[in-house]
DNA sequence: CTGGTAATCTAATCATGATTAGATTATTTT
DNA sequence: AAAATAATCTAATCATGATTAGATTACCAG
């Protein structure tokens, strides 16, 4: 076989894109660097070029989507909307973010057991600076949290929500949002932004002052 | 090394308990069958013995889980309670089912995946049997959704609900359900049926009508 | 007891898949 | 266009882990 010429010399972001999809379909560990060197047209080997190893793309993978997603949220979040609108738009932008990109999003769901998973993370393993990245990401995994938590409770102060046990409210509203990006799908029903509408309503519903 | 006199012979309940642990811990692909066998004092090849393959052992696991499920959910559903209440003891049901065994409770959400995945199920596949269990396993689980969208459909049609998007609402209830199984700890604030109280208000406010 | 079946074990087999080594080719920079 | 660097490739290496083969031991029915 000659060398290919090479369409284009292959970037990080495509690969990413790649492996997203990659994960998406078959999850962290069924899923072989060579699926996601063939996606992009390369080989296993060329991978190790843009990224230290395994677990160094599948963390870049998962960062790029909390990155994007926060960067849609955090806006919001601190703009002086009242909390019932605030939330409503928080919603839609989480919701439709993973609608927009089933393949992070399902990462995001799916994959992030292999990052705290003792097995995939010794803590105490090989590379130090993969380790930091990991607490990192936890990291904004809980602001992204936070972020939902602060609206409800100013909410609730302002007397536009009915009292709830906040922390169990959000975690009720993630666990919807993160599920939809298992069952969504491009060709149904409804798309992203209907979805995220019927989903504000019942949530706003349920805040709704007695 | 001397033969164990094997303490007691091991039994497949046993080791679906093992595996659903060690399940929960490492998903899918990271648990290995020495890690399954080890948990009840096995080796690897003794599992064989008892199921067919990793696929199948797999397969028992969530059977299981889904079977307890719906024991619990189903007398519940085909009761003549109000849907209000009917509704309040599913969601109490299913999410202390979550709660009260974590191990298939994850299982179950992570780990169906594998069995609709194209890598892990060519569904030509080698076991017959086992496609035809893996097709009984989807079946059951839509059985489930359909019994949460008959008590909505029900509370609506009473005029006890007020009317929302039922698939929807479904969807949005049991992913919060299932994303309890990801973050519940034993030793959290609240215990299970707290837990369940709270998600149960939560959705029945969203459900009352104008 | 005695044969038969069940449950385990140890020791292969076999395949897969991450990672590394050592070129080779492409692209920039100067 | 020579040197340096980036991006790929092919061909190992190496480890892991599912599954199978061939005993061995435990227990039950007659």
């Amino acid at each position: 076989m000659a060398r290919k010429p090479a369409d284009q010399s292959v970037n990080k972001e495509d690969i990413l894109l790649a492996a997203a999809d990659v994960l998406q379909r078959n999850g962290y560990e069924s899923t072989t660097m060579k699926d996601i060197a063939a996606e992009v047209n390369l080989t296993a080997a060329s991978l190790y070029h843009h990224f230290r190893n395994k677990d160094a793309l599948l963390l870049a993978v998962l960062e790029a989507g909390i990155e994007h997603i926060l960067s849609q949220i955090e806006p919001i979040a601190v703009s002086s909307y009242p909390p019932d609108h605030k939330l409503r738009l928080m919603i839609h932008a989480h919701v439709t973010g993973l609608t927009n990109n089933t393949a992070v999003g399902a990462a995001m769901v799916f994959e992030i057991k292999s990052l705290v998973s003792v097995k995939t993370a010794p803590d105490d393993g090989r590379d130090p600076e993969v380790a930091e990245r990991r607490r990192a990401f936890i990291a904004r995994r809980d602001q992204f949290e936070r972020l939902f938590r602060a609206v409800i409770q100013e909410g609730i102060e302002r007397g536009l929500f009915c009292p709830v046990d906040v922390p169990i409210f959000v975690k009720t509203l993630l666990g919807a949002h993160n599920w939809v990006g298992v069952w969504y799908r491009p060709d149904g029903r409804l798309n992203g932004d209907e979805i995220a509408d019927r989903m504000a309503d019942t949530f706003l519903r349920a805040l709704q002052p007695a």
